[in-house]
DNA sequence: GTGGTCTAGACCACT
DNA sequence: GTGGTCTAGACCACA
């Protein structure tokens, strides 16, 4: 992991959304921006990608991510700058304890909890299964 | 893991539904059938709790749970008996191989790896909150 | 003014938007339900009328309407009941103090304070007109 | 009030805007020279603070002013001095009688007793408030 | 019927 | 160039 300069540009290939789930693409979008605030991968003071610069590149309407975006400023993990864009708040403290980080894991590894025994899977081969995923990216 | 006697009757407190996602009721309702056939859970022939039941077992409308059992039904994987309610098809293929489950995992799996990367968390950190959660349930 | 039973059914006609104006209509509002919640108007537990009924009423674009809900929602005052509508949330705990709810006027009085001292008005002929349109109405 | 000389150069301190607000600075500025025109405190032939003073002392963009001055000068307001910046033009009609600035004052006194009524206050507390306010400055 | 999401496209305010 | 607001209209999930 390397910590940039600060601030910075970020580019809009910092967002990665999937079509055909349920999710929808402003949340996704939301939720990633967390995380990489969470993970020190965005700081405050970056300047965000354009609504239409990420719009463009993920193939989706401007005011899909334009929704996002004010939502995440209502929030207060952005500021707006008239004129000149979006950028990181201030506030957001940036890289968290690991405490907090493993937190926002927690529910998505619940469900795979119930799903593995719904289909009556040993603990050892859902680690095993996981551990490939992880050591592979 | 055990297999029961077959055929028997199915209790509503097979599911398990969560609100407040985006994921609609009738497809996790869906998703979670499938899983427990394919880990045995739930055999061909057995009798599916009723609409109504399941209905105020989770405190879901009752048109909610007939819309999935409907569409498990043009899938082929319920018949439905006049007057009697649903049942588990015959040709639902029953226990799935230890890779097949595998398989049906890895989506959910490969979305926490990408959630793991955004929060800059080891994979030793994320496979030790799993096998807790996995041991302790 | 009367204290009706709880819950209801509410009315489009509680919102009432002016164009012309810069403030976006979605967030007119948002402002109006704050104040008709803190002067005891509208009740926890009240049906709000629905999107398309305001819409119409008012006559903008639904979606105009959906933001302002959506914010309301996010903002914990209104809560969803799927397929049912939008309900104000009980944890809104309606009628304030008084001084909470002069406090909700003070900006609006403190921008009259500055227009009549640029305007070189008197206090008196200021109260003098604002007496006799509350008086009016 | 006091009629000062004439011709003088005016402070950039005669405007204020306030930002976090849906009303663009712009007309922000445009109505405030507009009341202070009315008020008399700023005359015919008074010379006006360069666009780059305001700019820098409110800490918006000299665009935004720029745009102010010219919208200001379409409507006759001001003068362009070719290499002296704008002026107050002569046709400005200078001090307003007292009904003609009251008039002024009067759509932000009407919403003020709208959104009094709403939050359900007594013309009295109201009165008050805005009393204390004007007193105070 | 309810609200939610998304698209396509327009216009506005501001830098 | 930036984001914000609004419209018109489509489709979805839910009751």
């Amino acid at each position: 992991m390397t910590v940039p300069d600060n601030p910075r540009q970020l580019s809009a290939e910092i967002f990665r959304v999937v079509t055909g789930t349920s999710e929808p693409i402003y949340r996704q979008l939301i939720e990633q921006l967390r995380r990489l605030l969470a993970g020190g991968q965005v700081l405050a003071g970056d300047a965000m990608p354009s609504v239409r610069e990420v719009a463009s590149e993920l193939g989706v309407n401007p005011m899909t991510v334009s929704k996002a975006y004010s939502m995440l400023e209502a929030e207060g993990l952005l500021v707006r700058r008239r004129g000149l864009g979006m950028e990181v708040a201030a506030q957001s403290d940036g890289n968290s304890d690991l405490e907090s980080r493993l937190e926002l894991l927690r529910p998505g590894l619940e469900r795979i909890a119930v799903e593995a025994s719904q289909l009556e899977l040993e603990p050892k081969a859902v680690i095993a299964l996981l551990t490939s995923i992880l050591k592979g990216k």
